[in-house]
DNA sequence: TGGTCGCCTGAAACCGGTTTCCGTTAACCG
DNA sequence: CGGTTAACGGAAACCGGTTTCAGGCGACCA
């Protein structure tokens, strides 16, 4: 119960004020002489009192609320999108909504109800179609994080192209290896899509004929697994397993070791991501470091500026730098940082 | 903009009738004639009007939103937690707004703040101050999620202890090894309490001295990776290593097929939750399965009948069954599901 | 002492819906 | 044909805040 019936009238008859006045004091707008911010005070000591949210959010024309959507969560990557963009929120008094739309066939119309209830939005690329984009960035201000938008939607990635380009290259040139595979599924996200096409135009840019397809798997360790299991029984086995993330990687791996291959003597596996884990396996993984945090933060800080000031509102694309991080899953000597990439 | 000018009162002019009849129409709710409806629609459709989310809240007094407060995102278990109570919240149409209170000094006032803008909570055990949960309790219906609330706050979790109670017993009985050690810190969360608590009272119940503490680490894939190489470096290596979740139990798995040992005649190796890649590692990890989503589903459940009928609100507590999963990793030969147990 | 200015204050309008309450009208019945 | 009733629609109150606007009052100045 505690300030069930408490609205900021009941304080202004209590302390024998106007609602004007109570109102001033607990925003501290405005002047209010000291006798009246004493009695004003005190009354709400007494009282407990704390403004509805709700009536105070109608008044503003503002939710203090951003919205986060995702198609489904899975593994390291989303926690720490999610963990990212609350960080940024909340220290600007704003609340997270969330919204998965994995598996569910209304997901536009979800997201769509979504946008009337926060100021902004941001959506993980290829989450939702882009009519439904374009319609929910004619109420909030929206970022994509990990894609790009149709029309005047602005977005937030990393620089997947040049590290997984440098990545293949160092495989192909500096370790021979000519017999790679791709692991991941690039109709999944775009962030994906654009590994795969890096990964190709690699192969091209020196010589070497790309495999005809990817492994089309989704991105849980689980999939890795199962993936080796395809992939390490057959006996053209690959000399280099290239994985769309760090998960995937792993799941090859523990595969990998689970038949008694050697790492990378009998086939190099690689990853994508650089989650904590994967400098602490044995052996440690070959993989690209993107700042997944800092991808989520940046987009929380786009939205809060659009919706604070509506006419500096930005429309172009942020691409944050990626790192080529070479350990011994591919062969290479010992732990050693290439050069970084990208924007 | 779209929709931004119209209002209620707008529509009504439009449509040349009163705010009460629109309001009628759009929510299906009193008499309307047909003339006056098909009047009403027309307008409506012509110019795409939408209800504000916020007057039609403040109107209700309810905010069609719930809360989900947890320490961090860390694995599989908190995305799964995250995806049962969206699941539950979302075709109840209510909104799901989130908490990290990880690493913030003023979680107690972030949820209270959280609580002012959701009509009900879920929180994780061990997330908040019990005063603060109190707090929290008297403004909306608060549900704790794994662990167990002070006073009447209800609480939904796993039975811990029984399928612990049984592993470990199994472990020391069946297989006669009687060098356990635990890794997890019970100070971290009620779930690795009751396991920790649980696996002792078994060593006592079979005569069995148990180690005189766990190694206390946290719940991540990369801790249990340090913990093996903590553990198994040493010359009096243990038996067994009975994880508090399977996360732990993966790191520490890498890290003893790294360092050449076999599982499970070097050394056993035991998780908690069965996550969907224990069964597909090599050896497949003996766990104990636990209805994560369902857990948060549940939860969810709670709190929309506590808000819609506040007059049937639980204060009791809901245990979940748990499963004892016996794999390879454990010296068992092959799959086989044990009794379950709990609730 | 009269006028002007500036500081405070409160009444009322407003944000965008829902709901109560009452008057009108048509239908039905005796 | 008069009377009762049910169906319908609109004016206004309400949800709980913020903000505008006008007025009161004391201080300062001439």
């Amino acid at each position: 119960m505690g300030n069930s019936r408490l609205t900021v009238r009941e304080i202004a008859r209590l302390a024998g004020v106007s609602v004007a006045t109570v109102s001033r004091v607990s925003n501290g707008t405005g002047q209010v002489s000291e006798e009246m911010r004493r009695r004003v005070l005190e009354a709400i000591e007494k009282h407990g009192y704390r403004p509805d949210h709700l009536g105070r959010a109608l008044a503003a024309g503002r939710h203090g609320a951003l919205g986060l959507v995702f198609p489904g969560l899975s593994g390291p990557y989303f926690t720490e999108l999610i963990q990212g963009f609350e960080s940024e929120a909340v220290p600007s008094r704003a609340s997270v909504h969330i919204l998965c739309t994995h598996l569910r066939s209304d997901s536009d119309q979800q997201v769509l109800e979504m946008g009337r209830r926060v100021d902004g939005v941001a959506v993980i690329g290829g989450t939702i179609s882009e009519l439904a984009l374009l319609r929910l960035a004619e109420m909030v201000p929206v970022v994509v994080v990990a894609g790009t938008g149709p029309g005047a939607v602005p977005s937030v990635r990393a620089d997947n192209a040049g590290s997984m380009a440098m990545l293949t290259r160092h495989l192909l040139v500096e370790h021979e290896l000519t017999d790679l595979v791709f692991v991941g599924n690039p109709e999944g996200s775009p962030d994906v899509s654009e590994r795969w096409a890096a990964f190709l135009a690699a192969h091209r840019s020196v010589g070497v004929t790309p495999p005809a397809a990817p492994i089309a798997v989704s991105m849980q360790q689980a999939d890795g697994v199962l993936a080796a299991e395809q992939l390490l029984r057959g006996d053209p086995r690959p000399a280099g397993v290239v994985c769309a993330n760090d998960e995937i990687a792993l799941g090859v791996l523990v595969g990998a070791l689970g038949r008694g291959l050697r790492v990378p003597q009998d086939v190099v596996i690689t990853g994508f991501d650089d989650a904590p884990v994967a400098a602490l396996v044995n052996p440690a993984l070959t993989t690209v470091r993107q700042p997944v945090r800092e991808l989520a933060a940046e987009a929380a800080r786009l939205i809060l500026t659009a919706v604070s000031e509506p006419e500096r509102a930005s429309s172009g694309d942020v691409v944050l730098p990626t790192e080529l991080v070479l350990r011994r899953s591919c062969g290479c000597p010992a732990n050693l940082t290439a050069g970084g990439s990208g924007s």
